[in-house]
DNA sequence: TATGAATGAGGGTTCATTCAT
DNA sequence: TATGAATGAACCCTCATTCAT
């Protein structure tokens, strides 16, 4: 009788509720890249938030359990493979600056998160396990699948697959990191970040032959 | 050598104070490493250099400070500029193994340290304009000549100079990054990064006549 | 009989709530005596009663409230004066020996809500007060008046009326203690206890003659 | 060198440890017995201990822990087993009331203590199994051997004889409790207490033909 | 200079109570 | 009237720093 409409149940109630655990993981991780997690308290968390301290409880475990909050968050704003798999086909090259395009963006909608994640991460094994199952091997995985299919398809140079595709990897962190640091020519230079990226690691795919 | 040719009042009492702070800083590295800056007490820290708590705010201003001084050490590490501009003449290539080799060592060496720093660098705007300046910059300015001067020199391909090298420096980064991750790949594979890093990075660096 | 001759309106709702508020108090009890009065959450007292938290606040102004209300529900397990007048009569010992069952039997019965209540009657002077009075001060006046009329009837030995009242009340009050305490033989022995009590105190009361 | 006197070593600095630490204990009892062990914060313990907050915990582990240092020092007031065995020889209904004497005026002295700890001992059970055990069976055991020798000597009735005793060890404690209750006859006979104690159970443990 | 006990501000967390639905 | 999420005051405890010895 009262929700006859069985396809969005509870609506009102239910994602009010869902509404708020957003903006409590919002403010959460405003106020943990901006001062970092330890130095952040949870009444910041809150005030920003606009709750009172206990409702954050009411959502989250403990204070670091917004950490995974916002680990889980980020890794909903992954998905590539679906573009990867298709783009498979494509010449290589135009597949990688697409590619580095997409990755780039995401690194700076994903900065405030990551800015907050990232020192914690070094520094907690759970979220370090975590981050690394999520956010790097799968990633991992679905490249080096495809460099040894663009290898033996003779399109790239024979290389030691997995540690190219951790520099490439590396690479992606490392930019985000130097861009944390504030590091000025990067920083303006960041639109054509993809376009150097592609030149600097494709052109070194290149088998030989190319030429 | 060092002690007796340096006018004779060093002795005993400062050789000691200088031993006590470096076991302090190596007492500093470990625990921050091991658990994080803020898990990590002052005691702690104490406890393994095998001083009392009070003993350490004789060598520090703060426990901060330690991190201050872990930088400052990690700055002594550096050096390459010699060996740079000497081997400015040899082959480039030859000349990067080289110095991937030197930089992939050195990641190994300090990686304790840079365990100990680097989560704090995200976060403190002291540390991190430091560590900018001592650890980036510097290396950064030398990359940007030596590409430049490769590329007049019609050794390379023209490339955009601050982001390709900001692309390498932060591969440096990225790569100590994933290491810490505990990613297995790049363990095992550690000591053939120079040449894979080499391989991708240089062979995109060639001009196509090369060939 | 005590439904249908109320008046009437009683019914369904009027019930319901008193229902509702007895199995309340059946779980503060349970929840109180199980982890004492301050870890116990009103949540957990909820959850067995399988109320909502907020519904405990219709039929209590406070968790303390509960202990008010455990307090009352204890004084109605409270009779005795009907046997004891009636028993006046007859042989002292005997009399004893069937108020001490009563009186085992209902701690017994009680002994939940005593757990649940004692801690917090040490330390709470309203909830002193009350105990005190309706559960001490109001048995110990009708000992004492027994107890004189005993000695005057030259069936006891002339004692210390109040302080003699205060030690068997006492004995009480200790006994549940040791039970609380998990003492194993007072456990094991526990039916024998009435008689063995009659036999320390009633015996003491004798008068020399009466061998 | 430092301290040749081993006699009483290091001196100073250990007796005001030793001597703070039971200031903090003398607080911690006068604080939980006024208001209760949750009503008392640690706060409170300092204040009256005129140390600060944090000082507590050099002393002891946690709040809780300060219980189970009052019961240690409650142990420590313990000792009886003495005047008990040289005391088997002399009149058993002389030792009795000296026994009794020395027991009523320990709860005196240890009231504030008991009050701190009781409502506590109810609850928690690591307190409570200490407690049973260092203040309950020692005590327990030496009165049943006692009991049980005068059984056998003809000097006492045959009783039961491990439930005479919790019998008289509850007396004790329940004594305690009226008193904490505040009752007015008992507080105002106090000292008339173990002469009529006396009279109550040793009559009643005597032999019939001791007529 | 080294020591380590004392300090006390600070913060994560709990939970009784309220109140909109 | 029942619900249960929101509230925020309160409190235990930690730990960087100080300082008397």
């Amino acid at each position: 009788m009262s929700d006859t409409a069985q396809g969005q149940p509870i609506s009102r109630r239910e994602r009010l509720k869902r509404e708020r655990k957003e903006r409590i993981l919002d403010a959460a991780a405003a106020v943990f890249a901006g001062k970092g997690f330890h130095q952040a308290t949870v009444r910041d968390v809150a005030e920003l938030a606009d709750v009172a301290d206990g409702t954050i409880y009411n959502y989250f475990d403990s204070k670091f359990d917004l950490l995974i909050g916002l680990l889980a968050r980020l890794a909903r704003l992954e998905t590539l493979p679906g573009e990867l798999t298709e783009a498979l086909q494509s010449d290589a090259r135009d597949f990688f600056v697409a590619a580095f395009h997409d990755r780039i963006e995401r690194i700076e909608q994903g900065e405030e998160m990551l800015r907050a994640l990232l020192p914690q991460v070094f520094v907690r094994p759970e979220l370090r396990e975590r981050f690394y199952q999520q956010y790097v091997q799968r990633i991992a995985t679905l490249l080096e699948q495809y460099l040894q299919a663009q290898i033996e398809l003779g399109r790239m140079r024979p290389v030691n697959v997995p540690l190219t595709v951790r520099m490439v990897q590396g690479m992606f962190v490392g930019l985000l990191f130097l861009r944390i640091l504030g590091d000025e020519p990067l920083q303006s230079g960041w639109e054509d970040v993809p376009e150097a990226l592609a030149t600097l690691v494709f052109d070194g795919l290149n088998p030989e032959d190319r030429e």
